[in-house]
DNA sequence: TGTACATCAGTGAACGCGCGTTCACTGATGTAC
DNA sequence: TGTACATCAGTGAACGCGCGTTCACTGATGTAC
């Protein structure tokens, strides 16, 4: 048997919440939810350029709701680039865990290109305008170096007189290949390229020896 | 002695051009100089996304001219790509005539950083989201296989069975370094990066042994 | 050479649109007593 | 436990703005005769 108080009653004929998994009035993780939309938005449509209006509809909230939570839709881009480089630091660093060194390198490099080509969108965002304007952004240069750190430290385990060089070298390999082929500047090239998830392995032996 | 016919007279009243380098009315070139003001307006300013309107502005005509040239913004901005491309492989090509093919490839490699960091905004509008589309824009997919095929010529005469390969490996390279300089990626990095205008050739060395 | 006329390449007003941001507001939540 | 009240986190209307594109137009240019 259930018994109904008034403040039952009130929570029944409340609003039905836009979007189901949130909660309807005081949300919850808004600042989270937001962050998801914009990622699951980027996921969705490679090509569109965010806006707030469409993050905060994605999310279930008015177009004003972000604001308390964000500065401006700018805090909200490098919150989601922030989030990409922990992701992509944190791929990196699984695939670092090989047998050898010289694995790991290349492991690393096939990850950074699979993920730049899983999410093109988001890797765009990651190394857009918002980059050069990082140190406005605490959390995203701390996510950033990061990122690089998992691969200095591969680089100077397999040669440790020479790894910021070694690092910059892979960084820019992989970052170069990744880019290309999201870009589709490899698309439709007089040469038939090797099979493209195989490119950024192909390419690291070529620098390794 | 110098006579005025009515004609004459006719061009003295003529109401000033608002760009004095352009004729005032049927213009003579306004497609090229609508060219030459989008370049202009990504020089001046590399974070600015161009706008139809501010590049006739730019070139001293309404915002409704350039349709007499252009079919939309979108085919201006393929045109000022295919541009790029078209300079890109002839500054690639100089550097190529070099003594031997390893010097080339090494130049090649620089010219190209060198070229992305000399005007970044019409770099990055190269790789922009029209290259995707370099099917609908003939110019433009002729302009960017000329300009690779620079680069796998120099691959192939220094690696004649492995030139393909090579020049993937070499475009990926060069275009990551130029991305990453160009974006601020390696500023304010836990490493001491060596001067980057030496980066490029330290890298090609690290790739051709 | 002059004239009539078609075509070309501009103009400026107008269209509808979506944008980031601000604002006064309101209802839910949390806290002190 | 109940009550008063401050604070928090939403809402929806409104702001001004610049955008790409269309349109009717007009004056210059080029051509046929």
């Amino acid at each position: 048997m259930i018994t109904l108080n008034p403040s039952h009653v009130k929570i029944l004929t409340m609003p039905v919440p836009r979007n189901p998994s949130s909660r309807p009035y005081h949300h919850g993780d808004l600042r989270a939810s937001l962050l998801d939309a914009a990622e699951a938005l980027l996921n969705a449509d490679a090509g569109r350029a965010l806006t707030l209006r469409e993050v905060a509809k994605a999310a279930g909230v008015s177009h004003a709701a972000p604001y308390h939570h964000f500065a401006s839709l700018t805090g909200l881009l490098a919150a989601v680039a922030e989030r990409g480089f922990a992701n992509l630091a944190a791929a990196m660093e699984g695939a670092s865990r090989a047998d050898t060194p010289r694995e790991s390198l290349m492991a690393i490099c096939e990850t950074y290109v699979d993920f730049a080509r899983a999410r093109p969108a988001r890797f765009r965002l990651m190394f857009g305008p918002l980059l050069a304007r990082k140190s406005e952004f605490a959390g995203l240069q701390r996510a950033a170096e990061e990122a690089f750190g998992v691969l200095l430290t591969a680089a100077t385990a397999f040669a440790p007189a020479n790894g910021p060089a070694l690092a910059l070298t892979g960084w820019s390999l992989a970052h170069g290949l990744a880019n290309l082929v999201i870009d589709g500047a490899l698309d439709n090239l007089p040469v038939q390229p090797p099979p493209i998830d195989q490119l950024a392995r192909m390419m690291a032996r070529q620098v390794l020896g």
